[in-house]
DNA sequence: GTCTTACTTTACGTTTACGTAAACGTCATG
DNA sequence: CATGACGTTTACGTAAACGTAAAGTAAGAC
C-alpha cells in the first residue's frame, strides 16, 4: 500500500470528454457486471472494438448496451432483444428483409401497447392497496412514512 | 370417433353460470399448460380447493391466476409475483407486517413507475422505426400493409 | 523487477420456470 | 368392459442468463 492517490491512466481521464469506454466503466455506469458485458457479445448482442485483446466500447457501444439494459428491465429474453437491436441495422437495400423487419416492429409496438396496460392496470392495483394500507396504519397510530 | 357431439359432463356447463373451474379450462383460458398451474401451486402461489384428489378452482382462484399471468408478462419472477400477491393477505391485526408491507407496495409503485417510462421509451422507438421503414418502402414501391 | 490491477479466455456450477415421460386413478361413452 | 379423455404424483431433463473459479496476459506503480 502506498500513500496519496494510485492513478490507473487507463481509467483516468483528465478532464477531458473521452468517447470510449472499459468494460468495467459501463459495467460500473449500468450496474452490471463485466461478465455480463460479455456474455451478451457471445450472444451476439455487442461487437466492440479492441485494443490489442482489450475490450474498447464506443459512444454507439454504449448506446447499444443501454437499450439492452432497458430491454432487459422490460422482461424480454436476450433473444427478444436482440431482434429488436437488429431492426435498427436493417438493410434498406433489401427490400425483403426491410418488409419482415417493418412487420415484426409493429407486432412489438402491439406487445408493447398491452404491456403499457398491464403496468398502469397493476400500477393502479398498488396504488389502491397502498391507499388502504396507509389508511389502515393510520387509524391504529403508526406512521407511514417509512423507518 | 362417432357422429355428433361427445360431451364430457365434468366440462359441460348446461348454459347456467358456475363458480368453479377445472385445471384445464384455466390453462386454456390464460393460453398457459396445466404443468404451468401445478408448478405455481407448487411455489406457494395458489392453494385450489379440492374435490377428492382433482384440483378445484373458485372465482378468486381465477382472479388470481390472471394477476400470476399479467405480473408474467410484466417480467417479473414467480418470487415477485408472489410477494406481490401476498400484499393482498397481509393480516390487518400485524402492525409491523402491516407496514413492512407498505413499504414494499411503495418500493413495487416505485419500480413500476420507471417500467412505464421504459415502454413508452422504447414504444417511441419502435414507433419512429416503423414510420421510417414504411416510408422507406413506400418510396421503392412495396405495399406496408403486411402480408 | 516485482507488485497490483484490470483485462482476457475456458469451463463448470446455479437458479428459474417450466417440459416431458412414467405410471396410475376415474369417469362417461361405445 | 375396453377405450379415451381428463385428472393425479413423482421425477428427471432443459433452456436461459448469468455466477464463479482457474489460469494466463499486459501495463503502470514502487
Amino acid at each position: 500500500m502506498s500513500i496519496g492517490p494510485t492513478i490507473d491512466l487507463r481509467t483516468a481521464e483528465g478532464g477531458s470528454a473521452d468517447d470510449t469506454f472499459t468494460i468495467s466503466e459501463l459495467a460500473a455506469e449500468f450496474g452490471i457486471t463485466p461478465r455480463t458485458i460479455r456474455f451478451y457479445e457471445d450472444e451476439g448482442l455487442m461487437a466492440p472494438g479492441r485494443a490489442g485483446t482489450a475490450r474498447v466500447y464506443s459512444r454507439p457501444d454504449r448506446a447499444r448496451l443501454m437499450l439492452i439494459c432497458r430491454g432487459k428491465r422490460l422482461g424480454f429474453s436476450l433473444a427478444e432483444i436482440k431482434e429488436f437491436l437488429d431492426l435498427y441495422d436493417t438493410d434498406p437495400d433489401q427490400i425483403g428483409q426491410m418488409s419482415y423487419a417493418l412487420k415484426r416492429a409493429r407486432q412489438r409496438i402491439a406487445s408493447l401497447e398491452r404491456q403499457l396496460l398491464d403496468v398502469q392496470e397493476t400500477l393502479a392495483d398498488l396504488r389502491e392497496i397502498e391507499t388502504a394500507m396507509a389508511d389502515h396504519l393510520k387509524a391504529h397510530g403508526a406512521d407511514t412514512t417509512d423507518a
